[in-house]
DNA sequence: TATAGGGCTTCCAGTCACTGGAAGCTCAAG
DNA sequence: CTTGAGCTTCCAGTGACTGGAAGCCCTATA
């Protein structure tokens, strides 16, 4: 396979795939013309980092978590260590979203969005904190 | 003032600071020693920008809602219009968190984390659906 | 057989918002 | 006069790609 068939069957764009094999993810071999040469092996791992990245995995879990695929001696909890961290962290980021959301709601509904220059988002912004709440 | 009591007093690091000078976010002036000397609006500015960045904006966002505070002709509704756009941003990811953190957290919910191979995650991750939902 | 196109290659640069580090100047205290 | 803190500039690295340029390879059609 070619690396237009791989991106299109397992959804990753080709200037992903070089870049992942630059980075050490996948070793595709190459052709007597110099084309990259993937066999299903390689297509299957590039299908497992796309869900894997989908899932929010930084690049260097989704190697560990390739190389726990690939290692038959692994221990389920090892796997799981990795994706707990990770959801742990998806809540930290959630949980600092929605702060934002709350303090950024209040602001926008309480400015009329008229052609006049008076604006609460501004005034908070700005540290006065006399208005709202 | 020289830039570490700015520093101190906005709570942005040196660093910053001057990498927002670097990208016209703030020109303070310069004493005869080639030390930046900022003045009170210098200070009130990046005040201005750590509260701004703290709720999520962009450098470029930040830069205009800059622009609009020091301009008395402003229409609160431009400002309130960045807001809006932010806002539905913000929206649009905690959206995108909380679909991962639900399927991961039901995945490490089926993981039993023990020293054994067996692993719904990493089987979830290579494409075998059969498991779980 | 010439050529046109699409796909492939590499390499370099840019993104975003900093952050770390090195080399060197300035200033105040002891 | 030295020490050390604070300031300066410049360069490089972060994460995970993404865009673009220059050029080779392959196939189909005129």
């Amino acid at each position: 396979m070619n690396i237009g068939e791989v991106a299109e069957r397992s959804g990753i764009p080709p200037k992903t795939i070089r870049y992942y094999e630059d980075i050490g993810l996948v070793r595709p071999q190459r052709s007597g013309n110099g084309y990259r040469a993937f066999r299903e092996t390689d297509l299957h791992k590039l299908a497992f980092l796309g869900r894997a990245r989908a899932l929010g995995f930084s690049i260097e879990d989704c190697r560990n978590l390739l190389n726990l695929y690939e290692d038959e001696t692994r221990a389920s909890a090892q796997v799981k260590a990795i994706a707990e961290e990770h959801l742990s962290a998806i809540d930290d980021k959630i949980a600092q979203l929605q702060d934002m959301r709350e303090t950024l709601s209040h602001l926008v509904e309480a400015c009329r969005g008229d052609h006049r220059p008076d604006c609460p988002i501004l005034k908070d912004l700005s540290g006065d904190l006399k208005n709202i709440r």
